[in-house]
DNA sequence: TAGTAAAGATACCGATCGGTATCTTTTTTT
DNA sequence: AAAAAAAGATACCGATCGGTATCTTTACTA
């Protein structure tokens, strides 16, 4: 366990709050070591550039609200329950979100639009992973007969993710939870109308 | 018609481009100069600082955005096609979106989330507009009896804004429109089953 | 057409940017 | 405890940042 990985942890948490919040074109370096206590020097011998920083940075966000939904999931035994459980964990974006600054994917997916390719590849694979973990749920869902079985698996993991990213924008934009929570709500009448098997 | 005024809106025309593809902060007085021809010392002529700038070109990109939300409405004659506009409007994200780099609310949204207080009340500003815009057509659904009496009017205009802007982060960042289109059908699905009076 | 005012270019300002070479300190290993 | 290796600090690099003072050119006006 040497010492000098500990720091490196250190910086990549830190960077990742500051990431997270500002904006990686809006944090400089000097923010890094203002933050860690660390100057240039030091962070840059755990580091070939601002790039890597930002790139272990973001995989450190998404570890950390992916802990948080599997947790959550964990608590939910239906798969109408577990897609709920994405926009619930965001149910106090405005004062505690998952990680501090909000959805790590959404600001990441905004910021790289136009240019830094790596970095956007993280996102993009951030992206996938979820999709990919919302529609292994609806999977399951159809296959207990929970779900309809005529569902457009793909459709309804997009519209999930949807609700929550554009519910999260707005939150944070107006400073009021009001929004994710009542996409929670209508989320939940789309599902109980339209996804679930009739009848039940 | 002073010659100059012609020059600052170019400037503020080409700096919108700038800042909605690239961000705030991403962008550089530097980069203004190259897509205007315009040295510093003339830009600074007409603005006073990058923030002014910055404020008009968010102006300036969100009434290129209404005036074409303004024009599908005025083809549409239901509430329910009024309401999806917004997502059709979007529905070429990827190669043809109605102004360049994609939904200037959105991007400005995510990116003021720190600082810049000033840019951060012109988002709300577009915020308000905007779901007051959907508001008002959902109350007039109901007034003309297309849309259910007892519908929350603010929970439905949020939820049709966080599909729209959820579903372009997505296609945006998956460089595919499908994410867009596939809400479009479920958001309408949902309004036919759940929004609209029943028996219609 | 001469004079004036507006518009734009040139050249510069200090500050900060990301990044590095080198020195000192701390930790680890023998 | 001595030697070696790892970690961090200091001091610097050229480039670029947003912004400004000043000069030249263009456009309007009398």
């Amino acid at each position: 366990m040497p010492k000098g990985e500990n720091t490196r942890k250190m910086i990549i948490a830190k960077s990742a709050e500051l990431f997270n919040q500002n904006g990686y074109a809006n944090s400089s370096l000097s923010d890094i070591t203002e933050r860690t206590g660390i100057k240039k020097g030091g962070i840059y011998r755990h580091f070939v550039n601002k790039d890597e920083i930002a790139a272990e940075a973001y995989r450190y966000a998404g570890s950390v609200v992916n802990k948080k939904i599997q947790e959550a999931l964990a608590g939910e035994e239906t798969a109408m329950g577990k897609l709920l459980v994405f926009l619930q964990v965001y149910r106090n974006v405005v004062d505690s979100p998952p990680f501090v600054g909000g959805c790590p994917l959404l600001n990441l997916a905004t910021e790289t639009d136009d240019g830094n390719p790596g970095l956007r590849a993280h996102a993009r694979q951030g992206l996938n992973n979820t999709l990919n973990l919302m529609k292994t749920i609806i999977e399951n869902g159809i296959q207990s007969g929970e779900f309809r079985a005529d569902l457009d698996v793909e459709a309804l993991a997009t519209f999930t993710l949807s609700i929550m990213e554009g519910g999260i924008m707005i939150s944070k934009l107006d400073a009021d939870n009001r929004h994710v929570r009542m996409n929670e709500e209508s989320l939940a009448s789309y599902m109980k109308r339209i996804v679930l098997r009739a009848g039940r």
